[in-house]
DNA sequence: GAGCAATGTAGACAGCGTCAAGTTAGCTTG
DNA sequence: CAAGCTAACTTGACGCTGTCTACATTGCTC
């Protein structure tokens, strides 16, 4: 993370400075270059052929990188996650620094589903890796992936958690299957309008707040 | 469907008649073949040629009766929405018949809910290219395959409304709406189960529940 | 400067989807 | 019953894929 600034010396078309033999940065282009070709065309389409030809290297420079295509996808989703843990985090509304927990009420609920959905639609090409069946159905998962994956749902039950003791009276749902059935909601939504079941996306506002008002429903049974 | 008795004389390996050279029912085996792959060895693993070899053809055989890969891959889909209208259609319960509409509880909710995911977990080999992305996204849907796909869209919904009207007192929420939200949390929590993200299936029942739960109190809003 | 590990390259292989051209079998029509 | 048409099936070929192996270049360490 700290070396990008050196990179520009190798630029890969200077002025009659031929390009260099090691690429200098070869890992970090090969995660953007994948993203942004899985954004234009598709998870089907990433091919690490053509990955490395749009970096500029050789078909099999990347395997110095990555072990393996799968290898490489989970570098990607870990990246996701990285990016996802920022949303589903519990923090203070945007303006408000280290107030005291604001009560939570609907309205709160509602800009959470709209900020998850919002990332989802608009990071799909990170969000398919993510949780899509292609990774976790392998079973193959990097360590380092895993990692990052776990902790992202804690901090979506600790997210739970917040809601729950911050309603007035406190809430009396079982947080582990409210988590569970809530994430399934929004998880769904992410789902059918990335895969483009849900054409309408005029209609994105008007689902996530029904959704809201179901949540809040819920989190205030007895 | 009423033919599937003649097939027997054909049979792959029988005594001294050597396999002929027309097959007579390569379509439908084609079909049984894939979802049989499918199932057994995940989406990705199912090639043309594997396929093709399966059922004891030369590669381009099925290229005789599907125009490609994802023609093959809609018609496999096209079987699974009609299993699929089954399940989400309105049906009296088992047992009584051509009954007065019964009332809508949360109990029938459950047992829903239950029925979907069982469905979706059940035939996962179907439900991923039913509502996979891979198909959707691709724009490339066999027109008979959009059809049924609509009508089962429909169905969902007039159960909503079936819910709506038996419930005492009747319902307030936007149907289409409100059928929205629901089919995005059975359709999450479908995938995450079949994805392997959800993988305490033993929670299934206590998750369908608390859905069951939320989507009763839903119904009743004001 | 020697040597080594990291990083790059080209060649090769099997498997993929699918197009083109040839073969066989069964039905239609005279 | 023979001729011919068409649907069903076969083999050959092409370009693409992931990835293994063997080789070349570079920069760092002693």
């Amino acid at each position: 993370m700290s070396n990008s600034d050196i990179e520009n010396s190798g630029s890969s078309h200077g002025l009659g400075d031929h390009k260099p033999y090691h690429h200098g940065d070869l890992r970090r282009q090969l995660l953007d270059a994948a993203a942004k070709l899985i954004r234009e065309e598709g998870e089907a389409a990433l091919s690490m052929r053509k990955l490395a030809l749009a970096v500029g290297v050789s078909r099999t420079a990347p395997y110095h990188h990555f072990s393996d295509k799968q290898a490489l996808l989970c570098a990607v989703a870990e990246e996701g996650f990285r990016r996802f843990r920022g949303i589903v985090s519990v923090r203070p509304e945007a303006g408000e620094i280290g107030d005291q927990a604001a009560v939570v009420d609907e309205a709160a609920i509602r800009r959470f589903i709209r900020r998850y959905i919002d990332f989802a639609v608009n990071n799909a090409e990170y969000y398919d890796l993510m949780f899509g069946g292609h990774l976790w159905k392998s079973q193959q998962l990097t360590a380092s992936l895993k990692e990052v994956a776990y902790a992202s749902f804690k901090v979506y039950i600790e997210h739970i958690r917040h809601w729950q003791k911050s309603t007035l009276p406190e809430s009396a749902v079982d947080p582990l299957r409210y988590a569970q059935v809530t994430w399934s909601t929004l998880h769904g939504m992410s789902r059918l309008l990335i895969d483009g079941i849900y054409l309408d996306s005029a209609a994105v506002a008007a689902m996530s707040d029904t959704a809201a008002d179901m949540f809040w429903r819920q989190l205030q049974s007895t």
